[in-house]
DNA sequence: CTGAAAGCGCTTACAG
DNA sequence: CTGAAAGCGCTTACAG
């Protein structure tokens, strides 16, 4: 193990105090009012002895850790992953690390993993909430801990956050439906009080006001199972002609089965996914879906924690962002124009 | 923001010194050779001001951070959010908290990342190097901090490292086409030294001895291109009967562009690919690939790593892993016996 | 069985 | 322009 140079080295070396040392490499130098030709010397011995500052102890005496503590659902999930990634970049730009947590949707290991990284002492928090955690992100907010909210929010918590319009995606992705003339829609999703969710399937209802619609819902838990039957159903009653996924995994599990039970997309029945996925690139004609704009959610769920973490007293910050409908195919029978 | 209790308020508390207080609290009653009653009445104080240790100052007087990194080549690539969601559930049963980089397959940028989380004083570093970065690797262990590699590890390093066994999943892969009756098989991979491609490589050559075969590399940036110009020259020829892709990027990339030109599997062409991907399942018959044991090759790491924190002085610990060949289907027309 | 004290490596008023 | 000193919250020999 390499000896560790302290600013105690560097100030004998020098023959100054360490207070010299400290104001010259943490760059206030105007604040300690040093002489040129001193702060000069204490930068080529911190040079010369490669000193490296140790953050422990700054974090101790100023308190701040410079770390995030990014909690989502699950970093395995491609959406989560890229969002993480994202998180990532631009934290970085900033000089903050990030440490990631899963939560499984469980609200249970969110409060665990909270009360994890408030001893770590984060700068601050940013936090895709599970189900039932609001109780968890109001604790956060009476540590006076910054935290920005992504993804999801809610309504009785009054916490900063960055979420996409999903109200307005689901509105959109569905009105293209019935402007290509589908009269029967089915919408599955999970069972969710989440915000984002009730968001959703309010855009479908408004969207899907004056045609036939039905909703479906399924535990997360057991979806695995429930998809299946629930797909099995509808195509067995032969009266929906376009199924409309709430969820990216839901999209991808719901287009797995089609496949697999040989429905042809647009032909024997359309789609709408919510979230990109590798796996629309395999079909036939492009799989329509809603793109949110995942790097600007990261980073300006970065940007809103750096703010707070800078100026404690701020206001609370919410921007709603705007998705994309990347429009896929329509059934070639069917000679409704596209908008 | 709620008062931080500290041990000197617990210590007042109760009227003895810090010290006891210490002892008690982080479970070392016996060293300390505590009396059981004062040892019961600090435990109560400490309940009942709900103490918080402070993690940065026991992090400044210990050394320890609890702290791991864990640096790969992209979080938003499935296989490593796999080994990032591995990594971080078995590192937090050890009460290790993981910080995580992604690298962008530059040296260059690892090095960076290096810089930051030695600073930041990791206990220990997960690492799924780059190209060219033996140097960086040689760095960490030179400052005695605990490394395990995965994925891929150096001839010329001696560090601690869990990986598959590349050649020999490559050769079980490789020879499953040859029994099958395939006789030109060709082989995609990336322009790279990094010991897991050549043992891929190598894989691929033992098993391909005895029919033929062409091995094509891809610049890892400009796959988006290259990867196209090369399947399509591949299929102009009309020559090769099978196509072994050797990562998973390439097997997606590889797929999507086969499927595109309606080139079917295995009939007009067989494939073999390169771990798991939910792309596969959308194909009507199943495709073979090579599946990774990645949640053992996130829990091992871990482990070494863990062994590495315990004793310092350990020997390097290496783990090469086996993998499981998924096995699709094969072209009816080829009737030679799966084995 | 217990206390006084040093020290981890910084920062930052304060006094000169 | 510069130094001496306190202190962040712990741990841990050391002395009793």
């Amino acid at each position: 193990m390499v000896k560790k140079v302290s600013l105690k080295d560097i100030a004998q070396r020098v023959g100054v105090s360490t207070a010299l040392v400290s104001y010259v490499l943490s760059g206030n130098e105007e604040k300690g009012r040093v002489g040129k030709a001193t702060a000069e010397k204490i930068r080529q011995a911190a040079e010369a002895l490669n000193y490296q500052p140790n953050h422990i102890a700054k974090s101790l005496k100023t308190g701040k850790t410079n770390t995030i503590g990014l909690i989502v659902a699950d970093i395995s999930n491609p959406f989560f992953a890229s969002i993480a990634r994202g998180v990532e970049d631009e934290a970085s730009r900033f000089g903050l690390t990030t440490i990631i947590g899963s939560s499984d949707e469980s609200a249970e290991k969110l409060k665990k993993l909270v009360d994890v990284f408030v001893k770590r002492q984060v700068d601050g928090f940013i936090i895709s909430p599970a189900e039932h955690s609001e109780e968890t992100v109001s604790y956060i907010l009476s540590l006076g801990i910054p935290i920005c909210l992504i993804d999801r929010h809610f309504n009785s918590v009054k916490s900063s956050y960055v979420v996409t319009d999903n109200l307005e995606s689901m509105r959109n992705a569905v009105t293209h439906l019935v402007q290509q003339g589908y009269k029967h829609i089915a919408y599955i999703s999970y069972e969710s009080n989440l915000r984002h969710m009730r968001d959703r399937e309010a855009g479908f209802k408004e969207a899907s006001r004056e045609i036939k619609s039905e909703i479906f819902k399924i535990h997360y838990a057991k979806q695995h199972i429930e998809l299946g039957d629930t797909i099995g159903e509808i195509l067995a009653q032969d009266r929906v002609d376009a199924i409309v996924f709430a969820t990216n995994t839901l999209s991808v599990a719901g287009l797995k089965y089609l496949r697999q039970h040989n429905v042809r997309i647009p032909k024997d029945m359309n789609v709408s996914c919510f979230d990109s996925s590798e796996v629309y690139d395999f079909f036939e004609h492009p799989i329509t879906h809603v793109r949110q704009p995942i790097d600007q959610l990261a980073k300006a769920s970065v940007n809103t924690v750096v703010e707070l973490i800078k100026n404690p007293g701020q206001q609370v910050e919410n921007r709603v962002l705007h998705s994309e409908l990347v429009s896929g195919g329509q059934d070639a029978d069917r000679a409704v124009p596209n908008r």
